[in-house]
DNA sequence: ATCATCTCGATTGACTAAGTGAAGATAGAA
DNA sequence: TTCTATCTTCACTTAGTCAATCGAGATGAT
């Protein structure tokens, strides 16, 4: 077992890719998971397990079909990049402040309030970056670096 | 491969801990491998393997035969838990830091601004903490709450 | 001569992550 | 009703990393 996982896993990072490419489509309409995955380059049967997750975590909903699809339940603004984190790894954090997990205890007992601050100063910045501001920061960069598609 | 390794491995804590158990016992004597070993309950052979790498880095020094053993190259203040984060399991923050380890640098572009600061929280969390504080602490707890030996 | 470190490599076991595969059910739209 | 796309579930592979151990011989201090 890892210590306090504070890596970010790979399917993790597509899971907030797969919900920023909803959050900047900002549509109504639902968004299928082909979709997603060929914008974000991510295999579409490995996203397809993860909006399942995401999906019983209540970040996102679904319509089958034909015009079926994903879409966000709430609001990008209301949405931070820690919720879809701790859902998705489960979060030391903010459960159960004195047993980081996979560490000694008593071994690596001088160094936890060290482990604690590192953990307290992650989730911080995780807990305040909300899906708004992402996409708010990607179209900024679009209209300045690439304005000019037509050369 | 992993994204930034934020994670500190079993490995790099057995390290953290050999080093703060030469630090506390603060002699000139060299300290033999099986006494930090049982010390700080860590698998005697793997300490070895450990200790030789710290050897490398710089952190100890040994000394062989029948006194033999290893001991401190720096005194404890001068010496960052961060330096031996970074030495043992490469650190991404201070090498390169346009470049992320593993991550996937297109698709998760938008988010690498949060990585940095995550990277950049936790480096300076580890930068400033030097072992001659973790002995004071370690210190001061025994003093307060193990005064009793002889009850 | 004894004890303990040094060196180098090989190897093992356990575990986790990442991704694939298939089959069949369901539901909405044309 | 037919097409399309999601839903569900279980199994499975593949790959990699981490932790730890074993061996065997060299070196060096007391």
């Amino acid at each position: 077992m890892l210590a306090a996982p504070n890596t970010v896993s790979k399917k993790c990072r597509y899971a907030l890719r797969a919900i920023f490419e909803l959050a900047l489509r900002d549509t109504t309409e639902p968004v299928k998971i082909q979709d997603i995955a060929s914008a974000q380059g991510i295999p579409p049967r490995f996203l397809e397990v993860i909006l399942a997750e995401l999906k019983h975590g209540g970040f996102v909903e679904s319509r089958r079909g034909n015009d079926g699809g994903y879409m966000l339940v709430r609001p990008a603004c209301d949405l931070t990049v820690g919720e879809v984190i701790s859902f998705l790894q489960g979060n030391v954090y903010d459960r159960d402040r004195t047993a980081l997990h996979g560490l000694d205890l008593m071994g690596d007992y001088v160094f936890s309030k060290m482990w604690e601050k590192v953990s307290a100063a992650i989730s911080d910045i995780y807990n305040s970056s909300n899906f708004a501001d992402l996409v708010e920061q990607e179209l900024a960069k679009r209209k300045t670096y690439v304005p000019n598609y037509a050369i």
